[in-house]
DNA sequence: TATTGTTATACTCTATAACTATA
DNA sequence: TATAGTTATAGAGTATAACAATA
């Protein structure tokens, strides 16, 4: 990393630097990649990173990750769906969405109930509290994803989501 | 994740299905993905995620990770280069680029000279060994190059690296 | 037999802090 | 005082295996 830098709102919101420091760091005189360059993977991951750490700090007041925000999402729009569902949907293994939604439910966020038609699986759906706590949580999601806008720039994002969205 | 098995004909027609799974799979009706469609940090991972794996399973033979993949190249093109360069240049942490070149040594595959100029600093250098190891590695990675390409499409994989190369 | 959810283990990656030896 | 490299720890994410209850 260490590149970026120019967009406006970074220097508005505070966001954070990797290398931080001011203009001193400069000295190491910046490397080239070689053919990392040319790996898809790489710059694919470069913005993925960038992503992560910005929506993660961005939701830091509401403690909510990126994977349990996808949960929270997914259950929101299948309400009632097993966690065999929503972890297919998701790619997410069942034996960590277990751990996962045992972390939303001692939040309050969610509930499992039986099911009717199999005894083996739960029901999911959001608490009052969890349906609270997403119109927050959407808010600084929304907050975060104008900032991935800036930093990219509106015209690339709307392109890469074009490329992205629809050969799933 | 489950899916994975970049089959050429499905990708050449574009279709591919996220569930991939053995048809069977498809019991469990597919879920909506609510709000996260509009996610171009979601879309971002999922592709992410696709491509580490088949990085990963690639080059399984010669037991070759993403971040050791990366390394080797910014070394191979950087020369003599301090452990601080190169992990600057790659954002990697330098706790983990030290445990990770440990891993290099152990492996022949680098040597850490010391510097003239800087007794704390070590200058890096891939060995004979590394340099054999490496071709056989940039074989196997250009393999999942292709199989990416695939994945996406070519045109697609083009834009892409277009749109998401020279932003940084 | 297969599936749902659970617990447990192991490994990678990330993020810190603390330490040394230099500068 | 700051930097280069090392070691250690803790947490998230991923990948397994094993298990009980149910299908």
């Amino acid at each position: 990393m260490t590149r970026r830098r120019p967009v406006a709102s970074t220097a508005k919101t505070g966001l954070r630097r990797r290398a931080a420091s001011p203009a001193r760091a400069e000295k190491l005189n910046k490397l080239t990649l070689g053919q990392l360059d040319y790996h898809l993977g790489y710059v694919l991951r470069r913005l993925q990173i960038w992503v992560f750490q910005d929506f993660i700090q961005t939701l830091a007041t509401m403690k909510v990750r990126p994977a349990q925000y996808s949960v929270l999402l997914v259950i929101e729009a299948n309400p009632g769906r097993s966690q065999a569902a929503i972890g297919q949907t998701l790619g997410i293994e069942r034996a960590r969405l277990a751990r996962l939604l045992h972390e939303l439910e001692r939040r309050k966020w969610i509930s499992r109930r039986a099911s009717g038609s199999d005894a083996r699986s739960h029901c999911l759906h959001l608490t009052a509290d969890g349906e609270k706590a997403l119109v927050r949580i959407k808010s600084l999601a929304a907050q975060h994803e104008a900032r991935l806008a800036d930093h990219v720039g509106a015209k690339r994002r709307t392109q890469l989501m074009e490329l992205l969205r629809d050969f799933g």
